[in-house]
DNA sequence: TAAATTCGATAGTAATACTATTATATTTGC
DNA sequence: GCAAATATAATAGTATTACTATCGAATTTA
C-alpha cells in the first residue's frame, strides 16, 4: 500500500492554490516546509515571511501559489482528508460484513498516524498532528458558506457521507447516522487532543485508544 | 430562575482580565459590545479598535481591561460556561434518579440558547453563537498548556466533570465516563455548527435536536 | 481638598498580509 | 540552437493589526 500511496495524488479542488504546487519542485517545498513549520509554530504564529527564509525563497514566490495562508490551510487538510479516504477504501472495500466493515473504518479514521511514507515530500504524521490542532480553524469563519459553496470542504465531506452510508448498512433504522458518522471524525479528533492537554477529560491514554471508545459508542448506539 | 441569575456574578479567573470589567461601565460596554461585535464580524475580524470606536471610546481604554483579544475570549467563553454550569446545577439538583438527572443535564447542555435575560448587559443567545463558533479557537493554540495550567479553562474542566459524574452515576462500569462527557459537550457545539453550515452532515434541524440525538447516544452507551 | 484613579486622545513601533515591479534564470517549442 | 514564454528572486511599498507609552482632563475616594 505505501508504494500504491506513493505515486496518488490526492485531487484537490483546483481554486485553493493558484499555481499547483505539485507541478514545481519549489511547489512540493513549500507544501513540505509549510507541514514542519505549521506544526512547529501553530497556525497562528506561521507566516509565508517565515516559510520564505525556511525554504531559501522568497514571500512573494509562495504567493505566487496561494492566495494566503488560510488557503495554504485548506489544501492542507483537504490533502490529508483525501489520504485518508483513499485509505478508507482500500482498507475496506474488500469486506463483506456490514459490521466488519464498519469497525475497519472507525479504526482507521481514528487511529492517530504513526508512519509516514518517508518518500513523498508530505509527512503524514505532522500533517495528522495539524489537522488534530488546526482543522476546525478551517471553517470557523465568516467565509465558510461561500467557501462550502465553492467546494473547498467536499472531500471531508464526501469521507463524512461515506461513513455514514457504512453506518446505515449496519442498521437502516438508525436515526441520526449523519450525526453520529461527523461526532466520529471530528469528535476522534478532539480525543486526540483532549489527550494531549485535557487528559482528565477523556479516557483516551496510552492503554485506551479513541478507536475502543467510538468503536463502543457506535455498536452501542447501532444495537 | 431569570431574576436569581440576574444578580448572579460568575466568577471568572483574574488573570483574564487586568481590571475586572464588572467594575465599571466602561467594563460593561466593553463586554456588551464585544458580543455583538464578535458575532456579527467573527472574532479574526474583530479588534479593539473597531471596538473603541462603536463603544464611542478608545482603542487605549479597551487594553486596559484585556491584554489581547484571545483574552477577552477567554472571559466571554468562561462567563459563558460558568452560566451553563450554574443552570445546569439548578435544573438538575433537585432530581433524585440518575437516568432522569442526567436526561435534564443533556438537555440543557445540547440545546441552544433561545432567550437572554434582557437585563444584564450580556445577551446569552449571540453569546451560544459565538461559542459555537469560536470556542475551539480559545483552546487549540501552541500556549494550550501554559494557560490551562494557569486556570483558564477550569469552568469548562469542571462542567465536563459534573456531566461525567452524572453518567457515572447511571453507570459505574462504563468505561468511558470522561470522554462520553466531553463528546457531549463539545459535540453539541458542533452539531449546532453543522445544522448551520454543513446540513449533509447532520440529521439535526428544525424537527430533530442535538438534544434528541445525544440522549439516544448516551442511553444507548449505558444500556 | 488633596491624592488617586480612570479615561480619552495622540503618537509611535514592529509585524503582518499582502501587491507591484523588475531583472534574471530556466524551460519549452520550433 | 535560439527565441519566446515562464518561473523565480529581490526589492520596495502599502494598509492594517496589535500593541506600548505618554499626557492631561475628569472623576472618584480618602
Amino acid at each position: 500500500m505505501k508504494y500504491l500511496l506513493q505515486d496518488l495524488k490526492v485531487r484537490i479542488n483546483d481554486k485553493v492554490y493558484i499555481k499547483d504546487p505539485e507541478s514545481s519542485d519549489l511547489g512540493k517545498r513549500i507544501i513540505e516546509h509549510s507541514i514542519l513549520m505549521i506544526h512547529e509554530l501553530g497556525f497562528e504564529n506561521f507566516t509565508f515571511k517565515k516559510l520564505g527564509v525556511k525554504i531559501g525563497s522568497n514571500e512573494s514566490s509562495v504567493y505566487r501559489y496561494f492566495e494566503n495562508k488560510h488557503k495554504l490551510l485548506l489544501y492542507l487538510t483537504s490533502w490529508y482528508w483525501g489520504w485518508l479516504e483513499y485509505q478508507l477504501v482500500f482498507a475496506t472495500n474488500s469486506i463483506p460484513k456490514p459490521e466488519q466493515k464498519l469497525k475497519k473504518a472507525i479504526e482507521i479514521i481514528t487511529r492517530s498516524t504513526k508512519q509516514d511514507s518517508s518518500f513523498s515530500h508530505i509527512n503524514e504524521v505532522l500533517l495528522n498532528k495539524i489537522v488534530v490542532n488546526e482543522y476546525s480553524k478551517s471553517y470557523l469563519t465568516k467565509e465558510v458558506d461561500k467557501e462550502n459553496k465553492e467546494g473547498y470542504f467536499s472531500i471531508y465531506k464526501r469521507l463524512v457521507i461515506r461513513l455514514k452510508d457504512m453506518i446505515c448498512e449496519v442498521n437502516t433504522k438508525y436515526a441520526y447516522p449523519s450525526s453520529l458518522a461527523s461526532t466520529i471524525i471530528e469528535g476522534a479528533l478532539h480525543q486526540h487532543f483532549l489527550k494531549e492537554h485535557f487528559p482528565s477529560l477523556t479516557d483516551c491514554n496510552n492503554k485506551v485508544t479513541p478507536s475502543q471508545y467510538y468503536t463502543d459508542l457506535v455498536f452501542s448506539s447501532l444495537k
